[in-house]
DNA sequence: TTGAAAGCGCTAACAA
DNA sequence: TTGTTAGCGCTTTCAA
């Protein structure tokens, strides 16, 4: 196979339109799939491209069809496992759609987001899979009324309408503290997610939710925020310890906060699960691996990545669609959750 | 701040040559910073540029300079850790250069490496950074004949020539074993990463090297092999511990592999590090969050991301210069390693 | 079904 | 220091 690369020059639709002897707009035509060209013109064009070992340059391709088959996630943090994971996920769909996926880590700076954005908007990308903008309002609005069409996955845009890919998180709250509540748990503890993302609100709520359904008082003290990070889940831990420890199980917003947290248990001399129970949320690769391994809520990645790409097509072909796509959750027992401890157990 | 969404059209530089009253070619001159304009000049053009919300358009830019301020970075798999914050240092540090890090996911798939390195030579892009492809030798150097640049980075490329970042592997699975040695170990075991991969040979070298040169006999039941996941860490564990389980030590090829073996150690009932002394390879993150924390080598992927786009800039000021980055590393002493067991130390 | 011609927005000689 | 003039490689009317 030849790249291109002995000739000097790459080859271009005019030398395919010489060799096929057919104008450079039949070529065009051709190569990208448009079915008003005769089967025989059709044929001759393929050859010849083939022979000239041809690969279409997409920058002169976009730059006179405005339009662009790359696309971006916008992501707050990249070593986040889940994160990683719905990377994987949208790329792989994405890809399946014909598109190419540029990855933008963010670090949470706005001025970062800004300068990605502005970077895309002058690679003409008009799709931008966004995972928990900072951005304000009025920037965001402004690169809307540039013609980018934002698809938030996991989180919402804050003060902006797009389409939102989602899990259920109330309900997975919900179930890792009944969860809990029916393993004879009293004395639950949260370790919440950070103030200024909406589904720490969501899982706190369910937490909540869950609590008073079971005729459970909620209490204060019991929860802290923690970022999504092992260490923030070690510091929550350690706060929680402080406050005089009186919980028998915690719910942790996410399982990399989960591992912080297990971690931080264990150096204070507590065995899990039979000093400590703990849940954590999302259910990605490691948390199979921890001692013990983790009892967690399963967020379905690939189909998030799957259902954000289906939102783009969607709003390619018939503009405005669906605005909203839950998805479901589920219980994933392992082995950081049991019986509370007999001596402190309340009934 | 208008972002150009107001008008139908976004502004050129022709608008702008009109505002201003010269010539898109100067215009182009100032905004390309290029140093042979009139400072009056110079400042009418940014003025008119800024109250048109001017925004350049990459893909006119780079279609007419046959240069590309993309660059990408192919890694065989995102969730891995140490390679999620390579991901992190090699972007910023290509940021800081004026790159913008296009993100490719191979999943050590051949077929997807040449398809994405189409899409990149489409795009223009000249550098590609590489975390080991898989691709043969023939069809790589197609894409070199096509101007590609690759910068190997973690991992040579095999059988191409070509600009490698890496740290020092061999001298890391020294440090790892004499660690060990020195604790008292003498029954240590090997979990080696894929044959295919360059620097599980190293890493593999230098283990044998620290016992040859402590005059401990390397034995060939005490070494699995294994992928880079905490899976393939348990299973291989699962393997040693068939095989008779004689040993007290373990060093893992990396610290993904080292916390599945920490978990099926675990499983089996062993205590680490009273029944087992277990040292990794990367230091990442989550490995200080480890039950117990992990004993590791340290890589600098910060330096690693630094080093490839220097590299990278190297050749595109004075063609080619060195070709081989080795950064240093170091052991980090955690809780994973201590002396081994009396009942079964030998002297 | 095909071709001619005019761009897309920018850069890069070459002159002036 | 600045302007003129061709392109870069493709798409897209509009005619034929």
């Amino acid at each position: 196979m030849q790249i291109g690369g002995e000739e000097k020059r790459r080859a271009t639709i005019y030398d395919i339109a010489k060799v096929a002897a057919v104008s450079p707009a039949t070529v065009s035509r051709v190569l990208s799939g448009r079915n008003t060209v005769a089967a025989e013109t059709r044929g001759r064009v393929i050859a010849a491209a083939e022979n000239l070992g041809y690969r279409t340059n997409s920058l002169a391709r976009s730059l006179a069809s405005r339009t662009s088959d790359i696309v971006a996630l916008m992501l707050p943090d990249i070593t986040n496992p889940f994160f990683a994971e719905l990377v994987k996920s949208l790329q792989a769909a994405a890809f399946g759609a014909g598109y190419t996926t540029l990855i933008c880590n963010t670090e949470g700076d706005p001025d970062l987001e800004r300068t990605y954005l502005n970077q895309l908007l002058s690679l003409q990308v008009k799709h931008v899979f966004v995972i928990g903008l900072t951005l304000d309002r009025d920037t965001v609005q402004d690169y809307v009324a540039a013609e980018m069409n934002f698809i938030a996955l996991d989180r919402p845009m804050r003060h902006a309408t797009s389409v939102i890919v989602q899990s259920d998180n109330r309900k997975g709250a919900e179930l890792a503290v009944n969860h809990l509540i029916g393993l004879g748990h009293r004395r639950i503890a949260h370790i919440a997610g950070p103030a200024n993302v909406a589904l720490s609100r969501d899982r706190r709520r369910g937490y909540l939710n869950a609590l008073a359904a079971a005729g459970l008082d909620a209490d204060d003290a019991l929860i802290v925020r923690s970022d999504f990070s092992e260490l923030g889940g070690a510091r929550a831990f350690a706060e929680l310890d402080r406050r005089g420890g009186d919980f028998t199980a915690i719910f942790a917003a996410d399982d990399v906060i989960a591992m912080g947290a297990l971690s931080a248990a264990r150096a204070s001399g507590r065995t899990v699960p039979d000093d400590l129970s703990l849940v954590g949320f999302d259910d990605v690769l490691p948390a199979r691996f921890t001692v013990p391994p983790l009892t967690t809520i399963r967020q379905d990645a690939a189909a998030m990545g799957d259902r954000a790409v289906e939102a783009m097509s969607a709003t390619e072909t018939k503009g405005s669609r669906r605005r909203r796509f839950i998805l479901p959750v589920s219980l994933v027992l392992r082995g950081s959750t049991g019986p509370p401890p007999k001596r402190s157990a309340t009934c």
